[in-house]
DNA sequence: GCGTTGATATTCT
DNA sequence: GAATATCAACGCC
């Protein structure tokens, strides 16, 4: 039993409120029962000074959480067919966030694979970020809720602390720009961690 | 096991 | 019109 996670946890820079998450267990209520996952991989995404982040280029109505104060989710639809989930961080008016790419489920398993019922394995149920997400049921809906308060369908529980010897770093997976940033972070040895692909333009096929 | 491909909302150009 | 913080199904080893 954990308790919930201080919002000042996250008010922090992006990369400290990364690694503080990682480890952390993520609650949410869904419509077939209540699924927790214990987040083994994570990226940090900033503002005004991170190209690949989609608040590089200023507010707009999608991404307005980034900008909003720590401890909320911004959930985005991509690809015209996805959701994923990040948690806000930094204070009112800097933009920043962490995705939530990858988990292992700890309880509960039979709800879990009803939600996700074409998973191979229970090690793929919450690897990368929009079966994460899909696993929680979070969608438009959530956006914005406040991971920090008890009552919210979507909490996040603070701890174990993973050692900082268990925690690896590299680049962020899929983006184009700025590969040169460690903003990945994962737990060492983890199955759920998704694969890495480089962020390149996909070359047209037509 | 691995590479290719289709689905398609939102944003920015 | 083009790119994108993706996944799953399919063909082919």
């Amino acid at each position: 039993m954990s308790a919930l996670l201080d919002r000042e946890e996250l008010s922090t820079d992006v990369l400290p409120a990364a690694v503080r998450l990682l480890g952390c267990t993520v609650e949410a209520d869904t419509p077939d029962g209540t699924v927790a996952v214990r987040l083994v991989e994570v990226e940090a995404y900033r503002g005004a000074d991170d190209p690949a982040s989609h608040s590089y280029r200023g507010r707009t109505p999608r991404n307005s959480v980034m900008f909003g104060p720590a401890g909320h989710l911004y959930v985005y639809f991509v690809y015209g067919m996805h959701f994923c989930a990040n948690v806000s961080c930094l204070d009112e008016g800097e933009a920043g966030a962490v995705l939530m790419r990858a988990g292992e489920v700890v309880s509960d398993l039979t709800v879990a694979r009803t939600r996700r019922p074409t998973a191979r394995r229970d090690t793929d149920l919450a690897r990368g970020p929009a079966r994460l997400a899909s696993l929680l049921g979070l969608d438009r809906e959530h956006n914005g809720v406040d991971v920090t308060s008890a009552a919210s369908p979507v909490r996040v529980l603070s701890g174990p602390p993973v050692p900082a010897s268990r925690i690896r770093t590299g680049p962020r997976v899929g983006v184009a720009g700025a590969r040169e940033l460690p903003w990945r972070f994962w737990v060492d040895g983890a199955p759920e961690v998704s694969a890495y692909r480089p962020g390149r333009v996909r070359p047209r096929t037509r």
